[in-house]
DNA sequence: CACCATGTTCCTTG
DNA sequence: CCAAGGAACATGGT
């Protein structure tokens, strides 16, 4: 379920609901999610520390744990199928469960089908991201600076997390679709006032699907297919909601809400990209 | 069996 | 040194 809208949905959820709480354990099933840290390193900073505050950075979670000493902060990452969610201890743990912070109250559950998630202790990964897409210092400037130093098209761009954190492959065509911007042009090709829109397209579409997701009551701990999926209606058999607010992902074939040309799909860096040929003329 | 999937990192090539 | 492309990671759905 991972890009910025819902990593930032999901740490609003997971706040109230570990305010308070205190490690009392942690067992885990997949220590591959943990490296660079070890297991052992793991457990022996958490246990008996107490929740203090969750941020999120990015696609990331910087959950803060305290002891009477120092605060232990662990990075999350959901890689392309990851879930967090409180289970009450009596709930079987899901298939995938990679790791489980036993709480005072309940158990925190890190599920991971494709494993491609992470929980660690080493936080070198959000020293490498670039701005938050409302970062104030990050003007249309900045950014038309940075992609001028790329012939790549604008689209992989995008999802570079170096250049602007949190962007993924759905909301990268959802912005150059609301841009009317091609996912093909040049990095270096966009004027500025493609930029200036571009940034702006980037700032709604993730702003709206946060205040999407934020109105609805996840269940995130039960075993549900659906629950926390709450951008992926589609393909979890729910929610028309959300298909109504994707306007080209995952469309390919189906008429374009603006013009009815018939949405493409390309693949570009080995990703699918979804756009309308007519509307996304440049 | 084939192909697809919300992400990141590593390796190679130029 | 950098940019760019592709494979790898691991599992499941269609």
């Amino acid at each position: 379920m991972p890009e910025l809208p819902e990593v930032e949905v999901l740490a609003r959820h997971l706040r109230p609901a570990l305010r308070g709480r205190t490690v009392r354990g942690v067992r885990v099933n997949r220590a591959k999610i943990l490296q660079p840290t070890s297991e052992r390193e793991f457990k022996r900073a958490l246990i008996g520390t107490k929740f203090k505050t969750l941020s999120r950075r990015g696609k990331y979670l910087l959950f803060d744990f305290q002891t009477a000493k120092k605060t232990v902060t662990v990075l999350g990452h959901l890689g392309m199928t990851g879930r967090m969610f409180i289970a009450d201890k009596s709930e079987p743990l899901p298939k995938h469960a990679a790791v489980v912070l036993e709480l005072d109250r309940g158990n925190f559950v890190f599920e991971d089908t494709r494993y491609f998630g992470r929980m660690t202790l080493d936080l070198a990964a959000v020293e490498k991201l670039g701005p938050e897409p409302w970062d104030e210092k990050f003007t249309a400037e900045i950014f038309r600076r940075e992609l001028k130093r790329s012939r790549q098209p604008i689209k992989v761009k995008l999802l570079d997390q170096s250049l602007i954190a949190g962007v993924g492959n759905i909301y990268a065509s959802e912005a150059l679709f609301h841009a009317r911007i091609s996912p093909k042009l040049a990095a270096n090709k966009l004027t500025l006032a493609q930029t200036e829109k571009l940034l702006r397209c980037v700032r709604e579409v993730l702003a709206e699907a946060i205040d999407c997701g934020s109105t609805i009551p996840l269940n995130f701990s039960g075993g549900k297919k659906t629950d926390g999926l709450f951008y992926f209606g589609r393909a979890a058999g729910a929610l028309d909601f959300y298909e109504e607010r994707l306007l080209v992902y995952d469309r390919n074939g189906r008429p374009c809400v603006k013009c009815g040309t018939a949405v493409r799909r390309i693949v570009q860096a080995a990703r699918s990209t979804f756009f309308c040929g007519r509307c996304q003329k440049v």
